[in-house]
DNA sequence: TGTACATCAGTGAACGCGCGTTCACTGATGTAC
DNA sequence: TGTACATCAGTGAACGCGCGTTCACTGATGTAC
């Protein structure tokens, strides 16, 4: 006597899951509401507590996913650090810089994210802390402790640059942030 | 017949931009209810009208004036690096972290700035150029563009390892961040 | 094979709340006489 | 010097709005017979 399929259900978490992402990176935690992200799923606001207990779980499990899957993508580039620069470009690129919906969650959400509760914040500290990992991995000839710092400054000089080449709106000067974030990196990373 | 002093009106507005700066950097642009730092101020909300025509215009207010104080606080450093990395080891400091109320302001607020309107962006552009332009100065034997890009860049990375580290739940990884993040200036600057 | 019907994913109105903003008003100030 | 009073900084209730959350309900599904 099973209405549904399973796959029905988990099927509409996925779509709100990836929605709430793609509105949570544009308008921020705060201003990204409950309707507003039910409706780009297709659905109204009154269904979102069937898949989720509250606003903030749906964030946190968002932000793990998000992260989950920018580690994915770092981990399948290849082994060499002209595969790594080519990342940092794309990532340092105009494109990035308008496109924040389907961006890196770090650029969009870091300050949201320290000014939630202690769930999304575990959710955000697990997940970046593979990023980094991933990354650190990526740098060789350099102690663990050394790659692991590196990896850091690089990680936060990138967030840091496509933040502020978002908040200036002159879009030369703003592009001329984003080169001269490709400029440091290769400087780190040397 | 006037009734009070004109430097009466003046102080009220400092009190009401000092109690604004405290509470945007604490909750964010969003979070800082007008109510409240009307209270903070010693008035209460219906006041705020006769100082400011909008919350907007008090925020790019607000945001100006905090920046023209970091950069008058980095110009009267003494003219040597030595300065500049005691200025970065409080920056990135445990007491700095937790106290983002008389803090930086834009690790304080700088998403929140690229999602505000035009008025408020453009306050922020031209007070972090002029913080640029005055850390290029204090980097020697570079071209300007060469000092203009590793400024950039150590800005970045100051404000997005602050931000990391404030996002953190566990104290002593975000205290391993800031310290990596003091390393990672030290590479930028040689 | 056809159909009754139990299930439960999804609907959409309603709730209390805090927000930015407005406005009729109050009352301390200090000048004019 | 003393006092009436015009000024306007500040008060605080009210507004419409969108938020997160609740809940009585609807209706498509697919199993049981």
């Amino acid at each position: 006597m099973v209405r549904y399929r399973p796959e029905h259900k988990q099927a509409t978490r996925e779509r709100i899951l990836a929605s709430a992402g793609s509105r949570l990176k544009t308008a921020g935690i705060d201003g990204a509401g409950l309707s507003g992200l039910m409706a780009d799923a297709g659905l109204t606001n009154g269904a979102f507590y069937a898949h989720f207990g509250s606003k903030d779980e749906l964030v946190a499990t968002v932000i793990r996913a998000q992260l989950t899957a920018q580690r994915d993508t770092i981990a399948a580039l290849p082994d060499d650090l002209a595969a790594l620069a080519g990342y940092i470009r794309e990532y340092l690129s105009p494109t990035h810089r308008d496109s924040p919906a389907d961006g890196c969650p770090s650029a969009a959400l870091l300050l949201d994210i320290s000014r939630a509760g202690q769930a999304v914040r575990e959710a955000y500290a697990a997940g970046i802390e593979e990023i980094v990992d991933v990354v650190a991995a990526r740098l060789p000839g350099r102690t663990p402790d050394e790659a692991r710092a590196i990896a850091v400054g690089l990680i936060t000089m990138l967030v840091g640059t496509l933040q502020l080449a978002r908040a200036l709106p002159d879009e030369t000067a703003s592009t001329r942030v984003l080169d001269e974030g490709f400029a440091n990196a290769q400087r780190l990373l040397q």
